[in-house]
DNA sequence: ATAAATACTTGCTTTTGTCAAGCATTTGTT
DNA sequence: AACAAATGCTTGACAAAAGCAAGTATTTAT
């Protein structure tokens, strides 16, 4: 019977979410929300983003988005361009001060991450991410990369 | 240096994040949000619970958690006892509806959980919970229990 | 040429969350 | 006992987040 590796899984999970502070409300200490940051990092490798491609992976309403995008644009961190092939469609791209403030988020989230693991010898580490590697390995259901 | 090691722990941050799906707005095809569940869960095993304690351990508006508290009065789920020792606190604790409506959500979580696992062999599944151990075990800030 | 589909926007509404003031009760002080 | 301070909770006013549906512009299909 699995029931009782079921609920150490569950157990898992309220426990790292704690740790890891997912459920806080506003990331980083940054103004801005898991959700808007997220929109943020979606835009950061690629390079023809758009509104319709962030809908269907954050999946958001279309026309909250539209408006997140929007207040990107009006902080300077986001900047929309119009497709010459298909005038319905706006490619979506950090602009350079998005850019910096993503690596520095970035810089933020290793730094907290940094702290988390602060106290550990290497193998300790090593034993960590090691973990880390089976869990995904296992409970991964697409293809492992 | 431990970048690399830092690197992988936020990369495994996004991939467990995402399959276990706790990004989810509405949680398990409730009606309610992750917050709210989790005010219900608060009451379950706590047989003085009061809104203060709540307050406390999920780090709520008491204002707002004053309000969902007779939301889910209103739904059912939850009721009110007026302190006899102190007039000012209300023991909060779930109905028999309430009680149900957890066991239910108990019960759906499982199924999630043991859909995830069901691919993976007996000691596969072994894997996976002993890396979750070793996990909680070394980045716990507190006493491992 | 027209209809359908697509990409995005806008107006309206509801839900969610915050802040500060308020009320009742209890505790501490003199 | 009398009063001030603290505590536990509620309420009003408001702001932010999110959802829904209708609307606009452009492209694709017939």
């Amino acid at each position: 019977m699995q029931h009782a590796k079921i609920l150490k899984i569950r157990s898992f999970n309220r426990f790292y979410t704690k740790t890891i502070g997912l459920i806080d409300r506003y990331y980083l200490n940054t103004p801005y929300t898991l959700i808007q940051l997220r929109v943020l990092y979606e835009t950061r490798y690629d390079t023809d983003c758009t509104a319709r491609k962030i809908v269907k992976n954050l999946q958001l309403d279309e026309g909250y988005l539209s408006r997140l995008i929007d207040s990107f644009v009006k902080d300077g961190l986001l900047q929309k361009n119009r497709s010459e092939k298909d005038g319905r469609v706006f490619y979506i791209s950090l602009t350079q001060k998005g850019q910096e403030f993503v690596e520095m988020l970035d810089e933020k989230a290793n730094e907290s991450i940094g702290k988390l693991i602060s106290h550990l010898t290497i193998d300790e580490l090593e034993a960590v991410t090691q973990a880390m590697e089976t869990i995904t390995k296992y409970l991964s259901t697409e293809p492992y990369d």
